[in-house]
DNA sequence: TTCCTTGCAAAACTTTTGCATTAAA
DNA sequence: TTTAATGCAAAAGTTTTGCAAGGAA
């Protein structure tokens, strides 16, 4: 597993606002080593297999202040429980109908010729495009 | 509120081979009535008002079979709960991302100029596209 | 009768919260 | 020293499950 030096990772924090905390700095460092899908749960498995203490509240209440500002994107994908997705550029998934795993899909892959205007007192928020794969 | 006839939602869960009970009617007819989106919990509520009793399990249990069998559609939108949609042709939609309630998108409206390949070994099992919108 | 469905309560899960303890500035 | 973050356990919310009782064929 590659790493990422924890300066950069503080100084990131830093410039959102975000007190980098030993733990904050743990679980940012997992997910920005790389454009990735994790769920809470695996973040916890992965920090606690590594000897790094973290308990479950701070892992939830660290993606939620990572979310909020930015840093990480919350993905909307049903099935139980949350991803988080350390690539915040606009980009679409791939999701495999059967373990709920994520891909990012090839950002040139997907354009649109039409789309609808925001309805009366509404502006965009988001897109959020997900192409259900089966195995065959 | 507008009604069905039970006959119609009886052979329609027939012809999924469905046993039609009392209970799965009763949930069927309340989704089938119109396209919408409703959560387990609405349902359960809207039934009790009307004086139809219904159990919680039940609901679910109904929900979960109708999807399996195609005759609803359950949403994968984030956020604490599953919405089940009424509408199983082919459609998009607007999610309010404050209240999470969620609009069709005119079909008209939305157009991919390209779309990407399914990855060997897949195939597509279906597009999910939500477009999130913040009031203003 | 035989099989399937229902209802209730309890269990299983994910996520949030309250509060005493600990770390950061 | 003062303020903010952490950890634990308990709470909250949605969904599933086990099992006895009831309904359909």
């Amino acid at each position: 597993m590659n790493a990422i030096h924890p300066d950069i990772v503080n100084e990131r924090l830093r410039g959102c606002g975000i007190l980098p905390t030993v733990q904050r700095v743990r679980i940012a460092s997992l997910l920005l080593v790389a454009p990735q899908h994790l769920t809470a749960d695996q973040i916890l498995g992965e920090l606690r297999s590594r000897g790094e203490r973290v308990s479950k509240a701070t892992v939830y209440n660290t993606l939620n202040l990572l979310a909020g500002k930015g840093v990480i994107r919350q993905l909307a994908v049903d099935g139980g429980c949350a991803w988080f997705d350390s690539n915040t550029a606009p980009h679409f998934h791939f999701q495999d109908v059967d373990t709920g795993a994520l891909t990012d899909l090839p950002p040139e892959t997907v354009r649109f010729e039409r789309l609808p205007l925001p309805p009366m007192g509404t502006e965009y928020a988001g897109i959020e495009l997900f192409i259900r794969l089966r195995r065959v």
